[in-house]
DNA sequence: TCGATCATGTGCATAATGCACGCATTATCG
DNA sequence: CGATAATGCGTGCATTATGCACATGATCGA
């Protein structure tokens, strides 16, 4: 077994690859030419502020505004307000809690389903596009260790890293 | 050897699981308590919205506004006037280009460079911590996957997902 | 050589953002 | 219990980030 100094350094390697793909992949997520070439297939004009809220209420509503926020990285008061936009365009729904009354969770409404819809569709094409070359088993190990990396960051300690929903 | 359309079914369905990994770490990269953090670890106050763009001048430079405001996902004019800032603060500094006269590299000064230095730093900590537990083969995979991935990304038809630096 | 393209930067109007603060509700603890 | 802290949410308000239109200088291509 390797020496622990050993261990790191290794380790410290792969971490600067790591970081360099993370930079990369968050580029690409943030290129606001992505979210405005989905929206156009979705044929729906959305504010490119509004996007993001709008997949992750689709795909973790119903949520609370504050960990939306959380998750967006952005004040709970901004995102309040967007989240009224897009009650406002009908593509989302503000829905009380019986079980906690401080709560009102937002959930993605049926015209903001089909937008969401097809802006999956437009991934899974992508997405398809991007992983036919690739071998079944490193497309399964991705997903894996992505996961399980996902998993390990929002478990950080919240002195170097950062909490994550109060866990 | 199975189906096109089983081999689509099941790549769909690892699709959705990688999408939300990426959401997660995407979403773990903007918090902006990271940045703040790492930032109070470095000991300079830095504006949040300067914050990305030093290291990626620390790690991509020197690089020309228009590339820099690509990764970034901003306008370039936005970057322009950003990178404006930090050449105040002495953390960056813009050199001419005699092999092209139009770019103005923008690389790193020592000021910034120190600061990059201990949030690089705090980085390999956070990074150590995380992946202490891990398989050093697990870790490798996950660097050779993700690497592997953020390029299949970044040269993703133009049409659906987007193009990159010119390319 | 000359029009197209590119990298950069400025003026300007707008939209997004965050803070201070308040309200309502729930959790905690003596 | 009952008081107090903590949580979730939203509004007013000032600040700033952002992007577009546009201009300039440089390079490329035919």
């Amino acid at each position: 077994m390797p020496s622990r100094s050993l261990q790191n350094t290794h380790i410290d390697a792969r971490l600067r690859e790591l970081h360099g793909a993370v930079l990369d992949i968050v580029g690409a997520m943030n290129r606001p030419q992505r979210d405005e070439a989905l929206i156009r297939a979705a044929g729906i004009p959305l504010d490119r502020a509004l996007f993001p809220l709008l997949v992750g209420i689709g795909r973790f509503g119903p949520i609370g505004v504050v960990e939306l926020a959380d998750r967006a990285g952005r004040d709970h008061t901004t995102v309040s307000r967007q989240v009224a936009r897009l009650e406002e365009l009908e593509l989302v729904q503000r829905q009380e809690n019986p079980a906690d009354r401080r709560v009102r969770r937002v959930a993605i409404a049926p015209k903001g389903r089909a937008m969401t819809a097809m802006i999956d569709k437009a991934r899974a094409r992508m997405g398809r596009a991007i992983f036919r070359t690739w071998d079944a088993r490193d497309i399964d190990e991705l997903v894996r260790l992505m996961r399980r990396f996902a998993d390990a960051l929002n478990a950080a300690p919240p002195a170097i890293a950062n909490r994550r929903r109060g866990a």
